[in-house]
DNA sequence: TGTATAATGATAATGGTTATCATTCCACCC
DNA sequence: GGGTGGAATGATAACCATTATCATTATACA
């Protein structure tokens, strides 16, 4: 499950480079095909398949941040301290929040099923203010 | 983003029927193919797209209850209380743990942010017990 | 400067899921 | 009991995010 042989990252190409650059400059979660629709209009056209491997390698080398959402994968900083997500299912919109003490019991509740943790996934759905607010 | 017409479940079909049955009939975690097949295997076929079908409707009326892993969504009994999941990455083993605290501060850090939560999902990643022991 | 290997990009393929549509089923009415 | 309209089925096509293929290009370095 969840196996992919991730070759490691060579040489960050003008292209890896581009990918970067957007990400870091930015405090948004982007997918694939954004990052390859920004990268055209900015004039530095990268080829989708290139954006996929990029984006896969530059996780991989730890130089930006992936989280799987419900049905695509998005990218974000890796300068940030980690966090978890809370995602609006009218909107869209992202907030970010991180609970000390979540992670805690993250962990403890690992130890105590002999589980070996190496990552975790907290996503909150639900409306964020604006569409509350619209809403009614 | 997440937005699916759903139509209200008017009949449960012996198809629906079929599915819910064996659902309701283990503790696992099944996947469309996988029902489609082990109904196959137990000569009460039911079309693939019957299946996600099914399995939309019942987990709309409460039936069962579906969970987005990691690329493929996952159906299991209803009647049991919430828990959360970790997924061995290595076998794709499914351990169930529930966690009083965590749903508690999860509710808390969604009203500080102004935000109406109406689900969430937490999966813990990393390698089972027996896993863990064949690797070293 | 040559060579081996990595990376690119166009494109095909994959895989899970949803849409289409002709057909069948079923609740309800007469 | 037969007719009818809406719901469900199932075969299949389409969709869409992602990965694989492969010929071409770039790059490190012997
Ligand atoms: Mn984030
Ligand atoms: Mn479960
Ligand atoms: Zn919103
Ligand atoms: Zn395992």
């Amino acid at each position: 499950m969840i196996m992919v042989i991730i070759p490691p990252m060579q040489r960050l190409t003008i292209q890896r480079q581009a990918i970067l650059d957007l990400i870091n400059s930015s405090n948004r979660h982007w997918d694939a095909e954004e990052v390859n629709r920004e990268l055209s209009d900015r004039g530095q056209s990268v080829g989708i398949a290139t954006v996929y491997r990029g984006l896969t390698a530059l996780e991989e080398a730890g130089l930006i941040e992936g989280i799987q959402f419900y049905d695509r994968k998005r990218y974000e900083r890796a300068d940030k301290s980690h966090h978890d997500h809370m995602l609006c299912t009218v909107c869209g919109h992202i907030e970010e929040f991180s609970h000390e003490k979540i992670e805690a019991l993250q962990e403890a509740i690992a130890l105590e099923k002999d589980f070996e943790m190496t990552g975790h996934q907290l996503v909150l759905f639900g409306l964020c203010a604006v569409c509350r607010n619209a809403s009614k």
